[in-house]
DNA sequence: CTAGGGTTAG
């Protein structure tokens, strides 16, 4: 049995596989035997010729197992259709996917961004009854955060606590700090410090340097310094990231030396700076005009063993940019080709606007038309630079076509489209285009439907406000607290109390949290709607929830009754909030 | 048989 398991390995083409397999059929050879085969063969298309080797040849099925082993290869070689295909065929064989095969197709079609897949099977997984595990749960967290849905993030996060055999571990805690962090809910992402450790989880470094990212992401220095002041009492060792981290709070708080003194201090705290770091501190001299220093650390990395990358000459493009030396910007983009960096959209908003500054429009036009005719990936900033280049040189007919344009964009995907042309306040031409790439499914990102959402509402356009919600709920998006409260007024205003108020109670009884001025818009509503009785009940909901500002809530809801002439109802709501601070004060 | 987390540039 080794001989035919090393000779196997040996095989060149599937023909062979085949004759070293053909003496063996009809004969019996084990289970067992034909998985350890299969989980030795990483070839996708010998792994599946193995399996029908086994369905047409050898006298017994192919086991659940095999089955599994085939699939991970063929999504290892990401033969999409194929694995599809492979899954009826499981079905058909009698067999039922087990939570291996969910999680394997899952977590593959998630890794490569196909998230609609994922969630397909994901969906099919529940049908199914089967339970998911940990990892799995993780996985979709995971999904979910890398493609913005916080909420939908948040939702898979509770119903993980909610199930009775799954502890979350650090892992789904660290995802759940970058989840809550990036869905702006600082306090839950800052109190789950507090949960990890009542069930026995101790925050690690990769905890601390997350959330530190998250408040410079937000600007929150002051919190950022007092967690790092955390991070240093408690046992986690300092590392590389988080160093990087710290020499940019320094940075955006103007706080050189400081920031200075951690780069170059770094080593002694036995951490080795790497590119990050040394493009983090070039920035920072780049924006304290420290000229002299960003130009000699940028040629003390070539001489050291820094691997520059395309963020460095970014950077230096735009130091040299804010110097007004347009030439050596230029010049930087030939260097880096010829050292084999190739130049982004970064790269090439950032000269557009230096070309534009130094008088040089014509150059960035040229330019830009090449890249559009090239084939280069165009992002909306990228566009909008040129937008606004020609607007700033008085050329308001050439941006005006640029934008006419994106109608029918060519080399810009219409979610960018999309997206410029609501920034631009075009509300009807964005919706156009809106609703062609939406029925041609090509509206995936949910910053898409956040925008267009904001731009309607704005707009007073309602309607359309709900419509789009629709739509991405279509998809399986789940709203924001931005979208919610959006939706909510909107809702409102068309006097649709019903259904507002069923979004709010499903998001709320999801746990998804949402910011206080979200419940304050729903008190709002059934004021609005003279729904007394609502607002008393959510009223007493909310006051004994523990996140929500006390105050600010009595605030709103006295300010209900007395725009409904309720008077004696408002001074009832202020007193019990004076009432309370009072025997507060005796406590 | 699967397998999840943090940092830089417009």
């Amino acid at each position: 049995m080794n001989e035919l398991l090393t000779s196997i390995g040996q095989t060149q083409n599937i023909e062979q596989l085949y004759s070293l397999m053909s003496p063996y059929n009809g004969r019996q050879l084990s289970i067992r035997f034909m998985v350890s085969i299969l989980s030795r063969e990483s070839d996708w298309q010998r792994s599946i010729a193995l399996l029908d080797w086994m369905n047409e040849k050898a006298k017994y099925s192919p086991s659940l197992k095999a089955y599994n082993v085939v699939l991970r290869n063929v999504l290892r070689a990401k033969q999409w259709q194929f694995a599809h295909g492979l899954f009826d065929e499981m079905r058909q064989r009698g067999l039922s996917p087990d939570k291996y095969t969910y999680s394997t197709l899952i977590t593959h079609f998630g890794k490569n961004g196909l998230f609609d897949s994922s969630f397909f099977w994901l969906q099919k997984m529940e049908r199914d009854n089967i339970a998911g595990d940990l990892v799995l749960y993780s996985s979709l967290i995971e999904l979910s955060r890398r493609l913005g849905d916080y909420s939908k993030a948040i939702i898979i996060f509770n119903a993980l606590k909610g199930s009775v055999d799954i502890v979350p571990d650090l892992i789904v805690y660290n995802s759940m700090i970058s989840v809550f962090g990036k869905a702006k809910l600082f306090r839950e992402a800052r109190h789950l410090f507090q949960e990890m450790r009542d069930n026995g989880v101790i925050p690690n470094i990769v905890s601390y340097s997350t959330l530190l990212a998250i408040y410079v992401d937000n600007q929150k220095f002051v919190e950022a310094l007092s967690l790092f002041s955390e991070l240093n009492e408690s046992k986690c060792r300092i590392d590389l990231t988080t160093c990087n981290i710290m020499i940019d709070v320094y940075g955006q708080l103007h706080m050189i030396k400081e920031a200075d003194c951690f780069f170059w201090g770094m080593r002694n705290l036995g951490v080795e700076p790497n590119v990050v770091s040394y493009n983090t501190i070039l920035r920072i001299y780049g924006e304290a005009e420290l000229f002299g220093e960003a130009v000699h650390l940028f040629n003390l990395m070539q001489r050291k063993s820094v691997q520059q990358n395309v963020v460095t000459y970014n950077t230096m493009i735009s130091i040299y940019g804010k110097l007004l030396e347009h030439e050596k910007a230029t010049n930087l983009i030939h260097k880096m080709q010829s050292r084999g960096i190739q130049p982004n959209a970064i790269t090439y908003s950032t000269i557009i606007s230096i070309w534009e500054k130094a008088g040089k429009l014509d150059r960035a036009a040229v330019l830009f038309h090449k890249l559009r005719t090239s084939g280069v990936k165009i992002d909306e900033v990228l566009y909008q630079t040129m937008i606004v280049a020609y607007q700033r040189a008085g050329l308001v007919a050439h941006a005006k076509r640029l934008l006419n344009e994106l109608k029918t964009p060519d080399n810009v995907s219409r979610e960018t489209a999309i997206t410029i042309l609501a920034k631009a306040g075009k509300v009807d031409e964005a919706m156009w285009v809106f609703r062609q790439a939406f029925d041609a499914g090509e509206v995936k990102d949910i910053s898409v439907f956040g925008c267009i959402i904001d731009i309607f509402s704005t707009d007073r356009k309602y309607a359309h406000v709900v419509e789009v919600f629709e739509k991405m709920r279509e998809i399986g998006h789940f709203p924001d607290s931005n979208v919610i409260a959006l939706v909510l007024n909107a809702f409102g205003k068309l006097r649709e109390f019903d259904r507002a108020n069923a979004l709010y109670k499903q998001m709320f009884e999801k746990g998804c949290v949402f910011p206080d001025e979200v419940h304050f818009q729903m008190l709002d509503l059934y004021g609005a709607r003279r729904d007394f009785k609502m607002v008393e009940s959510l009223f007493e909901k909310l006051d004994s929830h523990p996140n929500i500002n006390k105050k600010e809530l009595h605030f709103v809801v006295a300010n209900i009754y007395e725009r409904a002439d309720r008077f004696n109802d408002a001074s009832r709501i202020m007193n019990k909030m004076n009432h309370k601070n009072i025997s507060r004060l005796f406590c």
